[in-house]
DNA sequence: CTAGGATCCTGTCAGC
DNA sequence: TGCTGACAGGATCCTA
């Protein structure tokens, strides 16, 4: 899905557009993708937008709120606002079809434009509940702290402790830590040259204080970039941009020569996802079975800054 | 407890 | 052209 960086500028677009709005009619067109009772939000002021790793949450007056998860191939669309016009999420024609399409799952009528929630696999949701139930909630309470929100040490030690999983496998687990998916996954493991493969409890501390580093970067770059909205999804020709061309190093870039090294970039499959990385600059450890194994890894490389 | 695989669903693309 | 299988910006459930 629209990972941690696209929901926090959906939450940023929302905050500018739907505060202060009411809600007039809510339309299930999907009823596997929303959680409870529609009719209460009904007559209720929108008061505010959060965000929990990369999931949203609405909050109305008189003590409701409503959950939004993307999951892989959500989008939410605001049309006919008198602040314009905003789509983000996962990147697709809906962003500028005639909505509804047949990807639209829930239509939020407003006192003043509409809010659309298209996804196309109907993984995401929206769930209602009181507000005062959101931290309650099972994903949210077990989530991870946000990038920001964690030291190196306690980012150490948590992935300490899987030492037998795949360093990518453990970034993807939101309970480790909040909003990283498949993309700054590969983008950040990148960045901090470690090898995606590699076991957990191979990741020195200073592998993971870069790691974490890494992870923090690209996601204020993306956040500073605006994330995948429709201001950078269709191009001045009318044809569709690329948005992860603005930023990645490596993501869908196999078959490409790595930005740093030249080296050509790699796809594989890690933790049942797609994983790219360049061979040369993530290089993977020698096992340690005696103590030779240690001289053998050589220094990790003085690699300065790269974009 | 951890780790890995199947699973939910629709759509697209490569290969035959 | 039509069919088939693989895969996809996620997370959960099930099994070992």
């Amino acid at each position: 899905m629209p990972e941690l960086p696209e929901v926090e500028v959906i939450r940023r677009g929302l905050s500018e557009r739907i505060i202060g709005r009411k809600v007039r009619r809510v339309e299930v067109l999907s009823s596997k993708n929303f959680i409870g009772p529609e009719q209460v939000l009904v007559g209720k002021e929108i008061i505010g937008v959060r965000r929990f790793g990369k999931v949203l949450v609405l909050d109305f007056s008189e003590g409701i709120s409503m959950m939004i998860h993307l999951r892989m191939t959500g989008q939410i669309v605001i049309r006919g606002g008198f602040h314009g016009e905003f789509a983000g999420g996962h990147p697709s024609e809906g962003f500028v079809d005639e909505l509804p399409n047949k990807q639209t799952r829930v239509i939020f009528v407003l006192d003043e434009g509409k809010m659309f929630f298209n996804d196309q696999r109907k993984f995401g949701f929206c769930k209602v509940i009181p507000t005062a139930e959101v931290m309650e909630d099972e994903f949210i309470r077990k989530l991870g702290p946000e990038p920001w929100n964690i030291s190196a040490e306690d980012f150490y030690k948590k992935l300490q402790r899987h030492q037998a999983a795949p360093i990518k496998a453990v970034i993807l687990d939101q309970k480790i830590i909040a909003g990283v998916g498949n993309i700054y996954a590969d983008e950040s493991l990148f960045l901090s040259g470690i090898y995606p493969g590699e076991k957990a409890g191979n990741v020195s501390f200073s592998e993971a204080e870069k790691l974490l580093l890494a992870i923090r970067e690209v996601m204020d770059k993306s956040i500073e970039s605006g994330g995948s909205t429709m201001k950078n999804y269709v191009k001045a020709d009318g044809t569709r941009g690329d948005y992860l061309k603005l930023f990645a190093n490596v993501f869908r870039r196999e078959g490409e020569s790595c930005p740093r090294c030249g080296e050509e970039i790699l796809k594989i499959r890690i933790a049942g996802r797609g994983t790219h990385f360049c061979p040369k600059c993530q290089e993977k450890k020698m096992e340690l079975e005696n103590s030779e194994g240690i001289f053998q890894r050589g220094e990790s490389g003085e690699h300065g800054e790269m974009r």
